[in-house]
RNA sequence: GCCCGGGUGGCGGAAUAGGAAGACGCAUGGGACUUAAAAUCCCAAGCCCCGAAAGGGGCGUGAGGGUUCGAGUCCCUCCCCGGGCACCA
């Protein structure tokens, strides 16, 4: 037993120190450091957020990287391949909140986590060019950025209806609100008026969509369809009603129902809402439920089974029909699309019909559909789809495409209407009231008005401490901070406040990936030159959960710096690669709301009990995360296994871009196989001078495999054939030839994107004293790989029946004569009538007998 | 509801210009080594049926249909699972 133990510790341990020994290696050789001359290839992995333990989740990200990394090093490449950190966000004020530790240092202690980590895994990351956005060196710049921005009028402040945390205390994005829910912390959002701070990202729509086509076959195709429908253009009209002196402006996709309008609906945060109380009869009605309206959450809003909604006892006028329209107010219509008011077609749209069944309003048919009964599918619902028009004056018998197009122009004729496009996509809201983000660099100055920060004078930064890092309702905790708060306004030099709200943390994240390229430069945000060298990103690699946020961010940014002249390019990211995510097994005890350690889990008839309360469990299978408890920390089994032993587990489970499963017999298959790699390598000698054909035919094979398989990121069939290559070695009758020294030197060069350390050290115990990865990637010639004999299927009736070995090439009569002599003819078809010969050259004999 | 993916042995997964389904690995069974166990090595293995065995036959890629000499792969209908969006006018 004792010397069991023993045992496994020693195979373990010669993994790890294996590879220390060649991580020291590679550094004094500075192996991987960007070497500045040749032909650039930037990879990047989406960077970290530094929170507690790295866990194979994070791997798998980083591992993908690493290899094609180390792939591109080894065809030649000046590869840029960096990492840095995503410091700023909520877990660390949280951590402040609650243990009292300054986020600064909960942050580092965190990064200097996450570095040596990383750094025990051997990735090949130039370290020189780490950066952090915490840091005030970085943060100025994203600083500076906010301040383009204002000056080209894409940043603004306006009081808005927005996402508000509850709980988070802060308000949201939009792209922050999942189902209705605050991302973070997965509760119930609501809306707050607050005045805040927006990016006109909405200025950008159309070139956001548009240039998706230059990404189209480098990016995912989902990302591609997510990205057009969080963007989500329609083209429609702009109507204008009028009411009183003013106009109720609409947006409508169907211009062509206009005359089957029975009534005007208002969304509820709409400023005109105060206009139509003042004058309305029905005034307290309306208040109250306006007031119900906006306390309700974004989930109770959406999810109400009946349209609610109050009667004004106002009208606005009909632009064609000059009709008094009675106006309603009702929260099924969301402010900040289009106008915030719809023009209600109880015929031909749903939403309006649910309305006006419940308020007995008129449902004036002028959409006929081709075929069927209008007034049949009247009574259960509304018809949507495109038909001939009816009841709408000099428009009857206009197909509703042709009388958009008339109903628009009249409209515009009358001065009543204008073509228009509305966009899902709102404006970023980026302003958070919290502490440890990046400050914005404003100043409100009474006789002044809102003033930047002068360009000198940054960075704006955040103060050492802080009495309470608690937030207070609606306002940043850096209110507390009189010294901070408390300034000279830079025009006026009179006393002025400082904008206290922080940057959204995408706001960081939206640029780190160009810093990396000239991470030191205290001049400016980055050199035109090196950015001209290495962006665009080559390839990006991330989790596709940041397909609408990040990802749209940071097109955003870059191509506002692209306008300014300030990059290059007006795409950051020319190939992205989303890696699918690591899960894992756990038992969740419903009861106490937690899981289960595996250890006290107990097995009956498929079920799963805990041993000590009898509680049944759930066997759940998901995404690694701290809050399931379910993480395997990455740190611990490098200690244990060494990274090889990881990423060789992680990428031969599955293909990158899926999702699998951790667990212990993936690392078993993944221990065996490096195990059997060192042991081929040990007590070598080569004496021999032997020529074999079908050895370099056979190597020659296995290179074009693997080569294949490493362009198309199917690494783990790329693994696969480095297993067969492998047990092919392994059974070689002759291994004292130069010729067998060769293959295995191969072989090494071929593992060490997938498992550096074992492929450096066979490497070297071949003899060679340089790094493996020094090496090109060996190519193969086809003419090698060409057999002279080869093997076809014979298929009878269809039914496959054996083989045939023939030359290459052969033609029908030469295969057919060799059929002839089989035992396949002699069997199947001796005494019968062939009707139909077909032959695939190199591939199949298929014969139809009677 | 709409839009994308995807259903292959006990398990993870291979196989796309339609041409031998199950590569590679895990787990499993048998054997070798060992006092023993672990580790390692060798052999077997999709399922069902016949046979003492050698061997032989049939069925098989979610279900049903179609095209074809030949379908995991192409077409039609349906079922299930995963993801995205969702009162967007």
């Amino acid at each position: 037993m004792v010397i069991s133990n023993y045992f496994k510790i020693l195979v373990h341990m010669d993994f790890v120190a294996i590879e220390k020994k060649w991580q020291l290696f590679w550094k004094e050789k500075n192996l991987f450091k960007v070497k500045g001359n040749g032909k650039k290839f930037y990879v990047l992995e989406m960077f970290p957020y530094p929170s507690g333990d790295l866990h194979m989740g994070h791997l798998k990200n980083y591992a993908i990287g690493d290899v094609v990394s180390r792939i591109k090093f080894m065809q030649g490449y000046d590869v840029l391949h960096p990492m840095g950190w995503d410091a700023f966000g909520l877990p660390a004020e949280n951590a402040a909140i609650n243990y009292n530790i300054h986020p600064r240092d909960w942050t580092n202690r965190n990064i200097n986590i996450f570095r040596e980590t990383l750094k025990k895994a051997g990735m090949s990351y130039d370290w020189e060019r780490e950066i952090s956005t915490c840091e005030p060196d970085y943060y100025r710049w994203t600083q500076w950025i906010f301040l383009l921005l204002y000056k080209k009028g894409l940043a603004y402040r306006k009081k808005e209806f927005v996402h508000y945390c509850e709980h988070c205390k802060t308000v949201l994005a939009n792209e922050q609100v999942i189902d209705g829910k605050c991302e973070r912390c997965k509760r119930a959002v609501v809306k707050k008026e607050f005045e805040q701070w927006f990016f006109k990202i909405t200025a950008y729509a159309e070139r956001l969509l548009n240039d998706l086509e230059k990404l189209r076959g480098n990016w995912p195709d989902n990302v591609i369809k997510q990205q057009e429908e969080w963007i989500g253009k329609s083209e429609g009209v702009l109507i204008k009603f009028k009411y009183r002196d003013k106009f109720l402006e609409v947006f409508t996709t169907r211009v062509d129902t206009i005359f089957g309008v029975s009534f005007i609906s208002v969304a509820p945060e709409h400023p005109i809402v105060k206009e139509i109380i003042k004058h309305s009869r029905n005034k307290e009605e309306i208040e109250k439920y306006v007031n119900i309206a906006l306390s309700k959450t974004e989930i109770e809003r959406r999810s109400q089974t009946t349209k609610t909604g109050v009667f004004t006892y106002e009208y606005a006028t009909h632009p064609l029909t000059g009709q008094e329209i009675p106006i309603y107010i009702s929260d099924y219509v969301i402010y900040d699309y289009g106008t915030g008011i719809v023009m209600g077609v109880p015929a031909h749209d749903q939403r309006d019909y649910e309305f006006a069944k419940k308020f007995n309003l008129r449902i004036i048919p002028v959409i006929k559909p081709k075929e069927g009964n209008l007034d049949e599918i009247l009574k259960e619902r509304a018809f949507e789809d495109y038909g001939i028009l009816i009841n709408s004056s000099e428009f009857n018998n206009l197909e509703s495409k042709d009388a958009i197009l008339e109903i628009a122009k009249k409209l515009e004729s009358l001065d009543l209407g204008k073509r228009s496009t509305s966009y899902r996509l709102r404006d970023w809201l980026i302003s958070r009231q919290r502490y440890w983000g990046c400050p914005i660099p404003i100043i409100y100055c009474d006789n002044c008005g809102i003033v930047e920060v002068p360009e000198s004078e940054l960075p704006v930064l955040l103060p050492e401490r802080l009495e309470s890092w608690k937030p207070i309702y609606g306002y940043s905790p850096l209110e507390n901070d009189l010294n901070f708060v408390y300034t000279n306004c830079p025009k006026c030099k009179s006393k002025a406040r400082r904008e206290t709200d922080t940057m959204d943390t995408f706001v960081d994240s939206s640029w780190y990936y160009l810093r990396f390229i000239d991470s030191k430069n205290e001049n400016e945000i980055i050199s035109k030159s090196l950015e001209k060298l290495y962006m665009p990103v080559d390839l990006y690699i991330g989790g596709i959960e940041h397909a609408t946020k990040h990802l749209i961010y940071a097109r955003f940014i870059y191509k506002v710096l692209y306008d300014e002249g300030i990059v290059n390019y007006d795409e950051p990211f020319n190939k992205l690669f989303t890696q699918g995510l690591v899960l894992k097994r756990f038992y969740w005890d419903p009861v106490n709301y937690k899981t289960v350690d595996e250890s006290v889990v107990v097995e009956k008839e498929g079920k799963f009990y805990h041993a000590e309360s009898g509680i049944e469990l759930e066997e759940k299978v998901e995404m690694m995360s701290k809050s399931r408890g379910n993480i395997v920390p990455l740190s611990k089994f490098l200690d244990e296994n060494g990274s090889d032993v990881a990423r060789i587990a992680i990428l031969f489970a599955a293909p990158p871009e899926q999702d699998f499963e951790w667990t212990d017999s993936i690392v078993q298959g993944a221990k065996k196989f490096l195990n059997r790699v060192l042991s081929l390598y040990s007590s070598l000698e080569f004496t021999e001078d032997i020529e074999d054909y079908k050895l370099k035919s056979f190597i020659h094979g296995k290179i074009k495999e693997i080569r294949e398989r490493m362009d198309d990121f199917r690494f783990n069939t790329a693994i696969a054939k480095l297993m067969e290559f492998l047990n092919y070695l392994k059974d070689y009758p002759n291994k004292k030839s130069y010729q067998y020294k060769e293959a295995l030197k191969i072989f090494s060069i071929l593992l060490a994107p997938f498992a550096p350390h074992i492929a450096e050290e066979i490497y070297h115990r071949l003899g060679y004293e340089n790094s493996v990865f020094e090496n090109p990637l060996p190519d193969y010639d086809e003419k090698y790989i060409i057999q002279e004999e080869i093997k076809i299927s014979v298929q009878i009736n269809g039914i496959f029946r054996g083989v045939i070995s023939v030359g290459v090439n052969s033609d029908e009569d030469e295969v057919f004569e060799v059929f002839k002599n089989s035992q396949i003819y002699e069997k199947y078809i001796k005494h019968k009538k062939i009707v139909k010969k077909i032959y695939v050259k190199n591939k199949v004999l298929s014969l139809v007998v009677a």
